[in-house]
DNA sequence: TATGAATGAGTATTCATTCAT
DNA sequence: AATGAATGAATACTCATTCAT
């Protein structure tokens, strides 16, 4: 009960250790620039080892990225299903979640590195879109409709306004992971997000002119 | 008059010409992935032509970044000074000229390339840092202390708010230059700059009931 | 016992086939026109197992020099230490197990080499001169000293006369690796040496008029 | 008389001084390592223009092997020829005209450069060795021979010989070009002359014991 | 003649991938 | 399963040589 099944579990964790290596070494230097000689030591294996798991480095990325960051979306478009408050209430929910499943885990450089990768990788991009992006933006929109049918909300180009909404949330974290070390003040990414989720209850909420139209 | 100058005229364009080609496959697909072969093709000339210019593949990154931005920077710089309007409409205008200069010209690959390289090229994200990102953090935020001042906008927390507006308008442009090929429907960004600012300018302007207190 | 272990005893033996096959080509091409490639196919393995053991080029070149001639010099410190014979007993002791472990084994090629390329490499030529030259050196002057004390050689300078009766031997070596080609006719090297040390012995010895002064 | 008549003494100096720039260069970095371009530089001109007097590197290289030490041979020769005294004073003429065409000019590099090189350029090392060494050789042999008839040296193995006297010469430079710069204190050529010469006339001579046999 | 911009073949080095153990 | 020695294709960079001016 002690030798067997610590080495068993060592081997089922082998993959997610790897990807856990891969998406540090990815993150911080890129795709092209990772070795996966480094990626292998940093999972305390050897680069033969990687092969047993991964069919290639592009299969390593794959994984990455689609182990990532998919079950978390999965989790909020529950959130959202089940959610009886104020739009905005809803809005902040989803942030919250997102935050404590990326935001705060390894995973917040999965942003940074898609944006970076994309265009070398259409078919993994393909799959981030549509599994990551179009649900992400679907939820987002989902709630700004709500406010609106609500009274909640002012009338919103909705698709447009997802999209401003979202951007800054990805800044934040595309910024950590790369031009952030230049300056030694460490922002406070709490704060940060509730200056701009404030700024978002203002400016889509109904102005007191307006209401009057 | 024609044909003499044509070897001159040649020299001194080649780095241009370079660096443009350069800048294309950089941002397209990444400093690492990019092949000096390739840029030189693109550029009309040979491998051993781009090493008269350049010394070496980073110093070709390097000339790529500093000559792009900084020179906007300072047509900024003076377009703040001798604004005299509403401090909104100066975040206007400053968006409108980097938008002319930037956002719609080959340069708009810069903010992605940046992102991606800034791990790999401290020195280099070092000067982006100090000459761009600086320099338009705090255009920005003399605009937004301007419209605190003067009552046009309310209590902000200025050096936060300074990335929240940001953040949109770079987003903008990464998207751009990363997962905007996996949609077929072109976003207009002129729209999209829109209602990012009338967000903006709704977002910080003063409430009823703020204004009343 | 002799299956498992071929892996193994290769990649001990690994180093010394690269550096034998390296000096091959560097003492053959000198150092600049050797290719790296050819340095591989010669040991019979691929360019990138030469990287496995050395890290550039210069290193090879390093190794090679190092590991060559140091041992020998080792060993005639031991002999002169031990030696009771004559004087001039001592000096050709000295040229003959010099002569068997470098001048008949593929090492004599390192005095040509270290010629040709002692100007490219300031630090290796540095390490040769203080462990072979500077000890080389030595050992030769000690046996001059002894021989003028016991009156067995007539009044000299020693430092002078140490290079003087060195460069002989060197330039067997350096002949053999260079212009011997030109002549069809093989020298005899014992021949050589013999005919030098017999103008040694008698350059040396004492005159009858300088013994009656 | 003035400005005409400069030119053309540049014109017709030119491939003087580009081989002259060119001995300099191939003596310190080798062959292989010597770049076309430093050799222009040094003499003064442009690249483009080392190919109005040069079809290529290796005619350079062979024109300053030729150019440098033949007319020596023709001279040291007609000294030879004419040579009234003793065998000894005529190697001493040999020596001296040598020292001063050869030794104490730029052409001192000539040998190394030919060792480190001969390899590479059968060729040319075909020539040097029929133009200097094997005439070289023959004028010491010539010298040997007289001497051993008129009874001033010994018995001896001409041919032999020869190369073990030439030998400290030859070191004298192909040191002073490679390993030298490792010592700080400067030999004295003359000196190291004086003392070879010293060792070979006394080495040569008959002896007491040897003259009543 | 002289220039120097341009070329492209050639080489050192790296690293994803394979495979014998 | 795990290792790590071996491979060789790929790429940054150099430099002899050419040629339009």
């Amino acid at each position: 009960m002690s030798a067997a099944p610590i080495r068993k579990r060592r081997k089922e964790a082998r993959p997610a250790e790897l990807m856990a290596a891969a998406l540090g070494l990815f993150v911080d230097k890129g795709y092209a620039a990772t070795r996966l000689e480094d990626v292998a030591i940093r999972a305390g294996v050897s680069k033969g080892t990687l092969y047993l798991y991964f069919d290639s480095k592009e299969a390593l990325f794959k994984a990455v990225i689609q182990e990532g960051i998919v079950p978390v979306l999965l989790e909020n478009e529950a959130i959202a299903a089940r959610h009886t408050g104020s739009s905005f209430e809803l809005l902040e929910k989803l942030l919250d979640h997102w935050w404590e499943k990326i935001g705060r885990t390894a995973f917040a450089g999965i942003p940074k590195l898609m944006v970076a990768e994309a265009r070398n990788f259409p078919e993994i991009a393909q799959f981030y879109y549509e599994n990551v992006i179009r649900r992400g933006r679907a939820l987002v929109g989902t709630a700004l409709e709500r406010g609106m049918a609500s009274g909640e909300f002012r009338r919103l180009d909705v698709e447009t306004t997802i999209d401003v909404i979202i951007a800054p949330i990805l800044m934040l974290l595309i910024w950590r992971f790369s031009l952030a070390g230049c300056e030694s003040v460490e922002a406070d990414p709490a704060h940060y997000l509730a200056v701009h989720m404030d700024l978002v209850r203002q400016g889509l909420g109904k102005r007191e002119a307006e209401s009057q139209v």
